[in-house]
Order: C-alpha cells, then structure tokens, then sequence
DNA sequence: CTATTTCGGATATATTATATCCGCAATTAT
DNA sequence: ATAATTGCGGATATAATATATCCGAAATAG
C-alpha cells in the first residue's frame, strides 16, 4: 500500500510546467538534469501523463512536454490516477460466499460491508485529492520555495534557453 | 496503490470473530477453511492482528485467536493498519532540494505543497475508516448476509465446535 | 509427564516495481 | 533533402515486495 516513487517525479516535472510560461516545452533530458533524476525513467513517467492527455508531446528539436490543458483544470487526483492507475485499491473477492458455508451467487445482491466501507474511504480520498489542482499548488509552492531557489531557477533556465 | 490480498481474509475473519459468542476462540485451520482459504498464510494474517493487539492469541489444545477488545473498539483503520501497516503512501523524497537549483536545507521550512495535498487526502482516508468498527460492520452484514448462509453457517459450526 | 495442538519465525517462490537500453517514427533547423 | 533532435514503445535486467510454505518452539489438556 504505496505509491510509485514516480509519482513525485510526475507531479514535480508538472508543477514546473505550470510555474514556467505557458506553452512552454521541456524535454526529458531537461526535466532529468533539474530533479537530478534518471532521465530515461522520469521520461517513462512523462509517457503515462501523455497517455493520460495530462502533457502534450513535441517530437524532435525544440520539443518535449507541455501541459496539455491550463493548470487549473489539471487536478492532483488526475496526476495520480495517471501514474499508479485508477483501479480500485481494495479488490474484494467475494469470500463471504466461499468455503463451506457460501449459498448461491444470486443470494447475494450488493457487495458486503466491509468492501462497501473500504471503497467508501477511497471516495474520500479521491475527493480530496480531486479539489486540489496544480494552480493550487504552484500558489502554495510561490509561497514555501525559498527566493534563493527561484532566484537560481531563473538564471538556470536562462542560461539553458539561451544556451540552446 | 493497492491493498495486501490477506486484509480482506483478516477483515472477515475479525468480523467472523465478533459475530460468534463473546470469547470464542477460533485456531486458524478452522477459520482458513470456513473461508476456503491456504491455512498458512491466513496464520500470517492473523499473526500481524495479534501484534497489533487485535486479536489475542491461546496456543495448544483448544487455542486460537479470539478478539482482543469487544467488538465496537476496534476500527477498520486498525485493521488496515495491522495488516498493510501504518507508513504514509506517500514518502516525500525532497527532490525540490536536488538539482542544481536546489539551496541549503536550513531555507526549507515545511513539507511542499504537493506532499501536504497527498498527505491531506491520506488523512481523510483514515479519518473514514477510523469511523467504522468491527460492531458496524456485523450490523451491516447481518442486513446482507442472505438468511440461508446464516443457517448454513449456525450449523456448521454447532457440528465443527461438537466434533472436537 | 506426555502427546497433541497451535502459534510464530525463518525460509522459499512469485509477482511487481524500478531502471535501462535501443530501434523507430516524427519533427525541426539548416 | 538531410541531419540532428526528441518522444514512443518494446525488450530486457535488476531490486523490492508480496505471496506461500515449512518446521521448531510454546502451551495446554488429559
């Protein structure tokens, strides 16, 4: 019961497309370098978010990965399910109707209890993450990175833009 | 992102536990075959739930497990937690921090935005299963436990518990 | 005291996650 | 056109975790 170390990696890279100039594309290489992380992995990251219709993708030179939509109608839940799947995390295999005991699957008209309050936990947490969008987090973001930091964010990618 | 396959088995044993008179002690062959289930690892389930302090444990003759509390005390995030254990699903590794645009650690002074929305959303997770317990969940599954595998179950026990 | 029952730690196997590599297709700058 | 860049998808290797089993130690009934 964990998530992917990718997902930090995926919400990260998105959060630096929003807080960038619209429109702006970044590829894998680039992504990598400013994380310090293994670029072919974090590009396989980059793939689900595509998949997903989360990024764009630009082939070729000057290409890379661009939101897909503007910040504010990308919500975390998107991001996650994007990553590590939608599937339900509890899976109930019905073993109430196993074993010795077990009677007629007609008998048995809704899911029990148990799997019922499970899901019913899940809901809450795919609300949750459901309200939150990456303007969100960029306006939280603005406010706890340090100004050193954005200071020397700023020159890196001038220097590399201009570098290119 | 997903529950251990053994939380259902040790979900419904616990829920089997609290269905049956007060201090009934069922040995672990005898609850793996109710639910038609592989005997030693369902021990291993069961063996996390004593070390939670959920089930109390009487070995040789007669042994087995039994609840630990009545019924109403123990939630379903206990159980939850017994089995797939009480770690965040989301480990924040800091990669804000890394990089070449990452500054000294003094300068960052909470968690980032993106580690606080997922670590929100864990929260109302638990908070949901922290609602329900083992007394609710009996409830619920007498209103949907179909009247034939009641009987069936009264009987099979009556026989199991006199044969021995 | 002894035989039996049952739990619990150690061990093996299967599955999944993590990480990498390479050829291909698409795109762009020259 | 051509060469260079970049993402995509498949194939593969390794690490971590979940799943499953076994056997010894502990406890009890008789």
């Amino acid at each position: 019961m964990k998530h992917s170390e990718g997902l930090e990696w995926a919400i990260h890279s998105c959060s630096l497309l929003a807080a960038l100039p619209p429109g702006t594309c970044l590829p894998s290489k680039l992504l990598a370098e400013f994380f310090d992380l293994p670029e072919a992995y974090l590009a396989k990251q980059m793939q689900k978010l595509s998949q997903a219709g989360i990024v764009e993708t630009r082939r070729g030179p000057r290409g890379g990965y661009g939101l897909a939509r503007p910040s504010a109608d990308i919500t975390l839940l998107q991001m996650v399910e994007a990553i590590d799947g939608d599937a339900q995390h509890f899976r109930c295999t019905e073993i109430r109707r196993c074993g010795p005991t077990g009677v007629a699957n007609r008998h048995y008209t809704r899911p029990c209890g148990i799997a019922r309050s499970l899901w019913k936990a899940e809901a809450a947490w795919r609300e949750e993450l459901n309200k939150v969008n990456l303007a969100d987090i960029n306006r939280m973001g603005q406010a706890e990175t340090p100004p050193e930091q954005i200071a020397k964010a700023l020159k890196w990618f001038q220097e590399k833009l201009a570098g290119a």
